[in-house]
DNA sequence: CGGTATCCCTGAGGATACTG
DNA sequence: CAGTATCCTCAGGGATACCG
């Protein structure tokens, strides 16, 4: 016998399904660096030693790494500039431009949430 | 000599502040679980037992664990009934609840990636 | 300048069993 | 029902050095 709880089925139904999506979007930005990485280039194309600047802490290997996964997802692109030396440029693409609101929405909460640590440690 | 690009100092700048928030948000809401309970908790309190029908795949040593930390950051606030056998509820805090506009962004934009992957997989 | 190549290590997370 | 306790794996990530 199935035990019911207060919660109907039809609610729970709706959550699970509500929870793909959101599994999806984690799968390829979650991790320590890639929405630091695109909010950065959401300020504009930049180079390999902008992002390095812009990104504190993050490592060649990690930014190398990273900068390939996005650009496997389509989010980013990259641009080489056959000049001597060679120049190369990181922008978002078109689809990486659609996490606008999201990473809108993660700098809002992100500042809220700023506030109240800070607060709390004086 | 400081080598200049195009990008002004002033919107590196920019830039750098731009992802400390981030960084705090990411912080306490990166890792595998924490925000998909959030979101089932989002539906509603719900009990230990419904959360890992609504969280798939996740343990119950995880669950547990990752219940813990957001109850650190009063994200999450655990009830205990004192029944027998034992009820223990769990549900967003006011605090928590500040997070629907970013979930929110990141359920439209899940749901947005998934029917391209979806789409490419055809 | 824009990366690779190695080596290394911690800790996030999983599997299974057990408990008040 | 709502968790703990153990044990274990592995991959995310760091440090350093080197390269065209």
């Amino acid at each position: 016998m199935v035990v019911k709880t207060k919660e109907t089925g039809r609610t729970q139904e709706t959550c699970t399904k509500a929870l793909l999506p959101v599994r999806d979007a984690l799968d390829i930005l979650s991790g320590k660096w890639k929405l630091p990485i695109i909010i950065a280039l959401s300020f504009g194309h930049k180079r390999f030693g902008e992002l390095r600047n812009n990104v504190h802490g993050i490592t060649d290997k990690m930014l190398s790494k990273e900068l390939r996964d996005l650009e496997m997802n389509e989010l980013v692109k990259r641009t080489v500039h056959d000049s001597v030396p060679v120049v190369v440029e990181y922008s978002l693409t078109p689809y990486g431009d659609t996490l606008e609101d999201l990473i809108g929405e993660l700098q809002n909460w992100g500042t809220l949430h700023r506030k109240r640590i800070l607060k709390k440690q004086k």
